[in-house]
DNA sequence: TAGCAGAGTACCATCGATGGTGCAAGAAAA
DNA sequence: TTTTCTTGCACCATCGATGGTACTCTGCTA
């Protein structure tokens, strides 16, 4: 190894160590040696010449000539959130199985911030984007077609690019159906299940209420619109919820579906400070999971979303190159008892 | 907005259509137009075809140019991971605060994964990289020197680029020695701590014992060398590690220092196979925080390391293109009760 | 009315890698 | 010995942006 001061080296520096030609150097670098019949023996010689001086290819001058980054980008709402930085993890292993470069932007939700990540991943030359939980997928995906990029939408669904998400109607319903069962097998009078958080314009929240409404409705139980709260993803927000609904009813509901573990947090200190024996009676299910949430409440019913299937369709989407706006894949999330 | 085809807008595009030298289009769109002395009027209409043509520049030539990219790579050993993904979160948004376009990598551990992703990002040029967790730092950071890219250390110290770390040692002191009060406070006859999880190689791992040790000492409790295992960072690992001191001793220690969250879900599963009544009158601490682990024990000791404030002195560090090798920035992570 | 400053812009080499084309030297065929 | 391949490499334009230099105008002074 050469000790180099400031500068890269280049194949140029190569060449004139080696005297031989930069082009030469260059297709021994990346490859395509045996097409312009470079003996074998000279290939070995410039690799290892190459190696001593601590050459690596400068991927950007790369990039700019063949017009081919390698690289593709995911936007996603936030890191630090167990499902997201799951889809994070295998987002990135099954990238970089296929020589791609992964990057990956949090957006906060917002949709401007979006757009800007958007554009500064395309400024940077990437082939492909996915957008995750995003909040205008379509505008999105009309930027980057108007670049030549094609996108690809994961978790939250759009109507300009192929979409994978989790089937949150199915989910709904069997998660709603099982606490439903809970609720009568404590056999209590009065049955009510309340929904809690998310957003109501948000399309996952849209489904799972649709789920929620459709298994209480073919259970014979009488939706009351006031039972379906979509307070938002605070924490704060769903304690609220639970003041109020008790102060407007004088007691518990005899179930609770919770939108997500947010949510729940919010719910189980709530409860934590009125005394766990209420929620014992409660029959509470979630739709999101957590480790540790599993283990707070004896039996917490917890839907997790089934993220390594999902990224496997969508790189068979990414692998086919698929660009069909309509195509919706919907992953059956698993229902944890 | 134009409809293009395929082949992106240039500065060469935007000077065909307005009939000027792309020199001078290149100038309006990087802001350095008015040294060039362009009239602001022609700057204006530059502006306005270059928008109406959806033009945005080619990073990668801009960058292969002016030999900056303005990119700042991180490794970090996964993104699932509450810690971790905290870190990645707060990186990001301090890294686009200054002006720089942020990439991570996570490389599970294992140091040839961390060696390919720093070379890989040596390739698209970074200009620094940070290294959250790294296995051998000192590796990297002579790789990247030898490229003229600086480094810098999170989590896990090294001895050739400067580092941020959380106090360790004054951490576990903290934990441990209120772990020590509460199994006094119950006054047990026979008192009894052990320490559950990490790697011994690990430094943090050394320090945190070594911080165990020393306040226990001080406390006049006698070190069994039995009591500390390092069973490493997987489930299974602590729950094994229960069964055996329950079999060699015929009861369960007074107290547990649990290294990290991972371990100490196996130790909950364990207690919730056993009967959760015997975990509530043993005192336990864990040197990580979870808000839901926070709320499946009663008097749960949790210790959660200041992530905003780690790396508000990482980019103090880089602010000050900071490179001496023996600064070593320790932050008191937060007792939680 | 040449001389000169400064405003306003164009020209061109450059960053590092790539791949089409050209071209010499040797081998094989005629 | 001349023609025809084949081997083995060098030359050079190119990708898009950048910035130094050169150049052409005005307008003004001596």
């Amino acid at each position: 190894m050469e000790n180099r001061s400031s500068k890269n080296v280049t194949i140029y520096d190569i060449a004139k160590r080696a005297k031989i030609s930069p082009s030469t150097v260059g297709s021994v670098m990346n490859g395509t040696w045996k097409k312009r019949r470079i003996s074998d023996s000279r290939a070995i010689e410039i690799k290892k010449i190459a190696d001593d001086m601590g050459y690596s290819m400068n991927l950007q001058a790369s990039s700019l000539r063949k017009d081919r980054s390698r690289i593709i980008g995911m936007i996603l709402p936030m890191h630090d959130n167990r499902y997201f930085s799951s889809i994070s993890q295998i987002f990135e292993e099954k990238a970089r199985a296929r020589g791609l470069f992964p990057i990956i932007s949090s957006t906060l939700r917002d949709p401007n911030v979006e757009e800007e990540a958007v554009r500064l991943l395309l400024n940077y030359q990437v082939e492909r984007i996915v957008c995750t939980g995003a909040t205008d997928p379509d505008n999105i995906a009309k930027i980057c077609h108007n670049r030549g990029v094609q996108t690809y939408n994961l978790d939250l669904p759009g109507t300009k690019a192929p979409s994978v998400i989790s089937d949150n109607y199915q989910g709904s319903l069997t998660l709603t159906s099982e606490l439903i069962n809970r609720v009568r097998a404590k056999g209590q009078a009065k049955k009510r299940i309340v929904f809690i958080g998310g957003r109501a314009i948000d399309h996952n929240t849209k489904e799972r209420i649709r789920g929620f409404r459709d298994s209480l409705v073919s259970a014979g139980f009488k939706i009351n619109e006031e039972d379906i709260q979509t307070c938002g993803y605070a924490t704060g927000k769903s304690e609220a919820v639970l003041d109020k609904y008790l102060k407007n009813n004088k007691q518990l509901p005899d179930g609770i579906f919770v939108n997500s573990t947010i949510s729940l947090e919010g719910i189980i200190r709530w409860f934590n400070l009125q005394g766990f024996d209420q929620l014992n009676s409660i029959a509470l299910g979630c739709f999101d999971w957590d480790p540790f949430a599993a283990l707070v409440h004896p039996d917490l019913l917890m839907i997790r979303q089934n993220v390594p299937k999902m990224l496997s369709s969508l790189f068979d989407l990414i692998d086919q190159e698929e660009t069909n706006p309509n195509i919706l894949i919907q992953i059956s999330p698993d229902i944890l008892f």
